[in-house]
Parts: C-alpha cells; sequence; structure tokens
RNA sequence: GGCGCGGUAGCCAAGUGGUAAGGCCGGGCUCUGCAAAAGCCCCAUGCGUCGGUUCAAUUCCGACCCGCGCCUCCA
C-alpha cells in the first residue's frame, strides 16, 4: 500500500511514488518570510508537512525535501529599516528564531532551506528566459511583468477562468486594485523583477533592466528549478497561496522553461482558526510558540494539538485544545509504558525506527498505519492507537514487541516524542520537611497530624501523592 | 458574482449504502485512612433542514438554511 494524498489540482486522492527515473522523492514546500517570529498558523502548515515527510520516509520514500526561507521582500525590507538594521542582519535574526522553534515543535529540518538573497542570479536567469521567450515584458521603469495571457493555461490549479480579464482590475469589494503602482498592461500581470525604489535603501541588486530586487512568485520557482529540477513530485503550501503564488510559480517555471508538469502533487493545508476567527493581529489572537511555551505547554502538547484535526480541515486551535492534548499524550504514555512492560523493555529501549526500516512489525498497529496513509488521516490514526492501547488481551512478550515496532513507526511519522517531560523542579527545603513529617505521622496512624500537614503543603502549592512504599511531591 | 470548504454528542474530532472510531470533560465503581493516581464501566435511535433514490442513507442525488476560505503578494 502507498500513501495516498488529496491533489489540489486534480481534486482526486492519489498515490505518492517513487518515480522509476529518479533517486529521490522532490518536495517543495513554501517557507516563511522572515521578519518577525512565526505564529503557529504557520507552524500548522509546516507540521503538517513535516508529518508528510515523517510518513513518506516510514512508507519507505526517499524524500528530497526543500523549504525556501524569503528573506527579501516589502515586509523585510521595511523591518530592518524600522529596527536599523541591515536586511541581511534582521533575516538572519529571525530565520534563527524560526529554526529553535521548528526544533522545538520536532520538525525535521529540510535537506535544503534556499534563501530567496542568495538566489538572485537564479531568479535574473528565469526572468530572462521569461522575457526572451515573450512570457514578460519590461515597464518603463524598469519593472518586470509576467504576461499572464501568454500562458494559454494559467489558473488551472485553481480552476480559475481568466478568459475575462477586464475583471481582474477589481477585487471582492468592486475596489480597483491599484494597490501598486507600476505600469502593468493588464490588472493580472504580476511582478517579476521591481525596479529599484528610494525606500529599498541598500536592498538592490543589478539585472539586465537595471537595478532592483526580484518579486515574491518568482524566488520559489528558481529555487525549485535549482534544487528539484524543472519538474518534481509534490509541493506544499497553505491553502491561501493557492492564488495567486502557486498559479504564478506554475506559470513562470513552466513558461521559462518550456516543460509541462512543474509539480506533479499540489499539497495544501487549511488554515488555523483561533477561538473560532481567523488570526489576525488587530484581533490580538496570534500566538507565537513562546506565547504558548509561557502559558505552561509543552512544546509535544502543541504539536500535538496542530495536528489532531485533518490537514484539509481548518482547525480551532484553543488553550483547552491544547490542555486536551496534555491528556492525551499522558493517556498514550500510559499505554505505551503498558506494551513496554509486556515486551520486557525499558522506556530507553523504545528508539524511533531506523528510517527506510520498512519491512519490520506492525503488530496491532497496522490498521492506524493505513489509516494515517489514507490521505494523512491523523485523527483517524490516533483514534486507532487508542483503540489498539485500550484493548484489554494482554500481549504476550512477542506480540508487544511486534505492537512497539508498529508504535513506534506511528509516533515517528507523527513527529511525537514520549517521555520528554522535564523532571518536576524540586521542592523547596520547607517543602521536603513538611512532607517528611506529615509521611511520619501517616506511618504512625495519625491522621489527623496528617492531613493537617497535607493542608500546609497544598497552601503552599504542593500536593504529596501517596504510593505503598514512599510519596511523590508535585506542585499543584 | 466566480471557485472551493464545512455543519457528527458538553467541547474537539474520524468514518461508513446496512445501522455512529477516538480524545477531552462529566458520571458510576474498584483500589486507597484522606487526597491523588491508576484500572473498569457509562455517556449521540443520532450525524444542519426538507425532499428524492434504495430492501436499507448520517453516508448517494436535489433544494434550502447556517458558518468559513480565496478571488493579486496572508501558512
Amino acid at each position: 500500500m502507498a500513501v495516498f494524498l488529496h491533489d489540489t489540482m486534480s481534486r482526486e486522492l492519489r498515490p505518492l511514488l517513487m518515480k522509476p527515473d529518479r533517486a529521490l522523492f522532490g518536495m517543495y514546500c513554501c517557507g516563511p518570510t522572515v521578519y518577525g517570529p512565526a505564529h503557529i498558523g504557520n507552524f500548522r502548515t509546516f507540521t503538517v508537512q513535516d508529518v508528510l515527510r515523517r510518513t513518506l520516509e516510514v512508507a519507505g520514500l526517499r524524500v528530497k525535501h526543500v523549504r525556501n526561507i524569503t528573506d527579501v521582500d516589502d515586509k523585510t525590507i521595511r523591518g530592518a529599516q524600522a529596527a536599523g538594521q541591515t536586511l541581511t542582519a534582521f533575516t538572519q535574526q529571525w530565520t534563527d528564531k524560526f529554526h529553535r522553534d521548528c526544533q522545538a515543535l520536532g520538525l525535521l529540518a529540510p535537506h535544503v532551506e534556499p534563501s530567496a538573497v542568495a538566489h538572485i542570479p537564479q531568479q535574473v536567469a528565469m526572468i530572462k528566459a521569461l522575457v526572451d521567450r515573450g512570457h514578460a515584458y519590461v515597464a518603463k521603469d524598469g519593472s518586470v511583468y509576467f504576461k499572464v495571457c501568454t500562458c494559454k493555461d494559467y489558473g488551472k490549479l485553481t480552476h480559475l477562468d481568466f478568459s475575462k480579464l477586464e475583471t481582474q482590475g477589481t477585487n471582492s469589494a468592486g475596489e480597483a486594485n491599484d494597490a501598486d503602482e507600476y505600469e502593468r498592461e493588464s490588472a493580472s500581470d504580476f511582478a517579476l523583477w521591481k525596479s529599484r525604489k528610494p525606500e529599498d535603501g541598500a536592498n538592490f541588486w543589478p539585472s539586465p533592466w537595471g537595478e532592483g530586487r526580484p518579486g515574491w512568485h518568482i524566488e520559489c520557482s528558481a529555487m525549485s528549478l535549482e534544487h528539484l529540477g524543472a519538474t518534481f513530485d509534490l509541493h506544499g503550501g497553505g491553502i491561501d497561496l493557492c492564488f495567486p503564488h502557486h498559479e504564478n510559480e506554475i506559470a513562470q517555471t513552466e513558461c521559462a522553461t518550456g516543460i509541462q508538469g512543474f509539480a506533479a502533487h499540489w499539497f495544501h493545508s487549511a488554515h488555523l482558526l483561533v477561538d473560532g476567527d481567523k488570526m489576525s493581529k488587530s484581533k490580538g489572537n496570534l500566538y507565537t510558540l513562546d506565547q504558548l511555551i509561557a502559558k505552561g505547554f509543552t512544546t509535544t502538547e502543541v504539536r500535538y494539538a496542530l495536528i489532531a484535526g485533518h490537514y484539509r480541515s481548518s482547525l480551532n486551535f484553543t488553550f483547552k485544545g491544547v490542555e486536551d492534548a496534555h491528556s492525551a499524550l499522558a493517556k498514550l504514555e500510559r499505554g505505551t509504558d503498558r506494551l513496554l512492560v509486556a515486551a520486557g523493555f525499558t522506556r530507553a529501549e523504545f528508539l524511533p525506527p531506523a528510517t527506510q526500516e520498512t519491512q519490520t512489525a506492525w503488530g496491532r498497529f497496522q490498521h492506524a498505519w493505513e489509516v494515517l496513509q489514507n490521505d494523512l488521516n491523523v485523527p483517524g490514526c490516533l483514534g486507532q492507537v487508542f483503540t489498539v492501547l485500550a484493548d484489554k488481551d494482554e500481549p504476550t512478550s512477542a506480540q508487544a514487541r511486534q505492537d512497539l515496532s508498529g508504535l513506534a513507526k506511528i509516533l515517528y511519522a507523527l513527529g511525537l516524542t514520549l517521555f520528554t517531560a522535564a523532571p518536576v523542579a524540586a521542592a523547596p527545603a520547607e517543602v521536603v520537611a513538611l512532607a517528611a513529617q506529615r509521611w511520619a505521622a501517616k506511618q504512625a496512624k495519625d491522621f489527623a497530624a496528617a492531613d493537617r500537614l497535607r493542608q500546609e503543603l497544598t497552601a503552599l502549592g504542593w500536593a504529596m501523592l501517596d504510593r505503598k512504599d514512599g510519596y511523590d511531591l508535585k506542585p499543584v
């Protein structure tokens, strides 16, 4: 069985397989614009992509994962100037922050992470090819635009009808689209190269059309061509990138190379809502990972919450959702512990699978794996996992080992790492002393004193959890 | 207006032409001096509304209601 995934362009469920003539499965994902900390909506998309990559690896595909860094655009230039930094210093700082957040969330680093600034020559070369082939024109100010009407199947990804281009001059509100003042021949044409303007400061590069900087869409076309070739297996991004970004990428690459079939499969993830609303700065519901950590959530819990809904449905992110994830993860750990005991393994022996180790057993988690392979159905897969863990039949040692082999692979695919809870902070001496007194009182059957001491501990913010042979202290 | 998505228990969320996974919360029980933890059990005759097809629909078709996304640089 292969991994089947919904393809945005064909709107069908299609298998993802290694092409016989390729050594690697090429996967390109649109990465972040580094002008500030990414928010959890961004991370939903990157986490879903990470689950896809991991799932493909477990399925035995050799994936080459490319995810770009957008480090030159209006926002990064403005941000750098506002911060009084060079563009390079400014974007590097936010790139570093992005990397730290990704690592915290358990995202595997892409195999290649190209930056737009580092690929200016490739972008210029692609624009030149488009001009030479008659797909682009140079405006009076030296900007270069893609001529959409020269791309006869423009709109094929989103199934938009561009035969009536005159309507494209207005937006949904009926207002003229004059957001930019460049001189385009048609309202639907888009910038490939933006001529140097005073507000760009020092951020310009030479080109055959004069100094300037690349447009947004061209970077992904140039970088995917550079690192994956004119055609590759899968292209991913947030649903909002479908149009115009991905539509433009297709047009640019296919017109520049003359080769059809830019990306064989389009993978788009739905948006994250917060408390039922679209995230926005004005609503104040744009959470960053740091803000969630500050609220006491672990990154594993956040990751669980981000993948707990199917990737093609919008997911409503709430604090309750992360709290639910906490309880669910604890249950997952308890169930795994029981299997480890049955198998005679320690937690330290419960390791992620070696990649390419596809022939090993799945045990009772076979079905959970099949569910995951069906359009990356993470919630369905988790449901199956819990169903197996709730099975009251005690497995034999051999069966438990098979189960653990399967479970380890599923947890790897989901990117969930168990048993990572930091040891609770040591209790202060005062608390330790009170606990010792209470334990002594309890042993002496002086329950009145024991209860009083428990209350004192509670007042100090500590709970005392009795065991048969001792006790644990836990902050409340 | 165009294109698209969705409405499943208190909350979250899968799924199927044959009678509703799972998680959270809640309730009960067992265990425990108390507390907690843990284990076990219970928790939608119902899947937006109304029609249609069918032996059978939540699942297919149609209409309608409601919510949401994109329609030029937002993951």
